[in-house]
DNA sequence: TACACGTGGTG
DNA sequence: TCACCAAGTGT
């Protein structure tokens, strides 16, 4: 009975008249999300309209970074910045220190930038505007499209990873990815209804992160597995096609731990630019693809041991292996220019790296 | 267009 | 173990 293809078509939506069938309906997807919707710290209860400056701060959290990484970040910016004047109005290093971890850091530079543009070009207000948005520091087409989308219901298609994903099967593009974006984003408007376009927006996402899964897809549960292409084919875990990666350089480097009598730790600041910029680092010999002889780059002079074994971290575009030098002195040595010495009991006001944080941890600190 | 830019989880 | 992946943006 229900497997009828009459039973089907209505169950997908498509079967409405004027509807073809093969035709992946806005209702259906809905229909699903009314009933399987996640609830997110960022999100309105059904029916309700989202807090422009959650969804903001939560997309610019959730920019390649899982749900659960975000949760407890969110909720701390949260209750220390309950509103995007409070967040302009902080200075940039309690930011970069409530970040601390989560990674990208360029993001909490520009999510400050954008809060200091959002009083000085809005009133404190987030534009209704998908172009203003786009205008806005560390706000690209996706999160434009998706603060459009959620916060204010505008028509808008934002399409992050979860969406490439679902139309990608749905279509079954064969072009690979980064090339395929624009067939995909097209394809992603063309879908788009009318009405309830945050909530349209979301359902893409959920769809994406619960059912149209990367490795394997619960095709069964799809509310569009009746028009969807890969699934026809039986093929929807080779979807999206991607282009082949490179092989990831491999660096090395040694840390200087130098720590002090009373347990404070010799720190500084990285520089202005580049990888983690402005955040808080263990002084070290540059990284490149040969270790460099490090007394060269000691930041002080003392007797430095090796530790043994090294810290392994992976960044996206290249391994990391530092040895570390430990040193230790009294506790009335200097600070050299552009250093500090910080007590462990101060760290979580540093804006320390999680790879600063495996240094100071290889060194038995903390 | 291609690369720089973090981190923690997972099959 | 390790390659891949997660609500991308800036240059």
């Amino acid at each position: 009975m229900t497997s009828s293809p009459a039973a089907r078509s209505a169950a997908s939506g498509a079967g409405k008249p004027g509807a073809k069938p093969g035709t992946p309906a806005p209702a259906a997807l809905l229909a699903w999300y009314d009933r399987h919707r996640r609830r997110l710290p960022w999100r309105a209860e059904p029916g309700r309209q989202a807090d422009p400056y959650h969804v903001f701060l939560s997309e610019i959290m959730l920019q390649q970074t899982t749900v659960k990484a975000v949760g407890p970040y969110f909720t701390g910016f949260l209750a220390r910045w309950p509103t995007v004047s409070h967040l302009a109005a902080a200075p940039l290093e309690e930011v970069l220190s409530a970040w601390a971890g989560l990674g990208y850091y360029a993001r909490a530079r520009n999510l400050h930038a954008c809060a200091q543009a959002v009083v000085a070009r809005h009133g404190g207000r987030f534009p209704d505007d998908e172009a203003a948005l786009l205008a806005l520091p560390g706000i690209g087409p996706y999160t434009a499209a998706a603060i459009a989308s959620i916060a204010f219901d505008l028509k808008a298609s934002p399409v992050d990873g979860n969406i490439e994903r679902v139309v990608s099967r749905l279509y079954r593009v064969a072009e690979p990815l980064p090339g395929a974006k624009p067939r995909i984003k097209a394809l992603a408007a063309a879908l788009t209804p009318a009405q309830r376009l945050g909530d349209f927006a979301q359902a893409m996402m959920d769809l994406g992160a619960t059912i149209c899964t990367p490795r394997s897809p619960a095709c069964s549960l799809c509310p569009w597995m009746e028009p969807c292409a890969a699934r026809a084919a039986g093929d929807a875990a080779l979807y999206p096609v991607k282009a082949p990666k490179g092989e990831k350089p491999k660096r090395e480097g040694a840390a200087f731990l130098a720590v002090r009598a009373d347990g404070a730790v010799l720190l500084r600041t990285r520089p202005d630019k580049g990888l983690l910029a402005k955040m808080t680092e263990v002084p070290s010999t540059p990284w490149g693809p040969k270790p460099e002889a490090p007394e060269a780059h000691a930041p002080l002079k003392a007797r430095w041991r090796a530790l043994p074994g090294a810290v392994e971290h992976v960044f996206t575009h290249f391994a990391l292996t530092l040895k570390v030098l430990r040193a230790d002195l009294h506790a009335t040595a200097p600070a050299p220019e552009g250093h500090r010495w910080v007590t462990p009991d101060r760290f979580d006001a540093e804006a320390l790296p999680s790879l600063m944080r495996k240094v100071l941890a290889h060194g038995g600190i903390e």
